[in-house]
DNA sequence: CAGTATCCTCTCGGATACTG
DNA sequence: CAGTATCCGAGAGGATACTG
């Protein structure tokens, strides 16, 4: 097995790239992170910052206040990945209408 | 719900970056297809195809002679979403010794 | 060679309810 | 606030067998 599999798995979650995306600019607190990825459930957004974490990619930090304050923020690998991913991001934004366009195309013929 | 979840959709197929940059060279058949894309299905591998050719980035070019020879090969846009998934597959082999050695120290302790 | 067809399992991920 | 626990349905994707 090629092991760059491994690696897509992670491009190839759902919403890993997007919470990486989003930490771009700082740590934020996972409430902030929930608001600002639309349509991501209480649950996903769990389990993608465990995993993320897991793979060194960003930092969990508890302050033991009431009421319970987590930072989540990038760490050094974390941040090259987000520069990795970046034009193939933006490649996308770009892409989406000429897209959908040969789907109407092929779609509309088959 | 965030649009670049749509595009996400695209480039988080398990194989199909995978596909584009094997295609990078120049076209290939089915069968050189699936001998270099390690661990893939015939069935993945036909599925995939046809989604990249559905969304315009290939394309099948069919030669009526026994036995059967089938062509893939990348279109122009293929070839710049090839162009911006390059720096991502890259960062990818460059970090899985590091993501695989937080893994373990992670699970070591957890 | 380049698929299609079928079956079947397993994981992803949403909804909901509860807690320190 | 920042989770955990539980349940559940849909669909991704592998294995296998067959075909023009």
């Amino acid at each position: 097995m090629c092991r760059t599999r491994a690696v897509l798995d992670i491009v190839g979650d759902k919403w890993a790239l997007l919470v990486v995306r989003t930490l771009r600019d700082g740590p934020l607190r996972f409430t902030e992170l929930k608001r600002a990825i639309d349509g991501i459930s209480q649950r996903m957004l769990t389990v993608t910052l465990r995993d993320l974490e897991r793979d060194g990619l960003l930092t969990r930090t508890v302050f033991n206040v009431m009421p319970p304050h987590v930072s989540y923020e990038l760490t050094p690998m974390g941040l090259t990945l987000r520069e990795a991913a970046a034009p193939l991001l933006e490649w996308s934004v770009a892409h989406l209408p000429a897209i959908d366009a040969a789907r109407s195309d092929y779609d509309g013929r088959g």
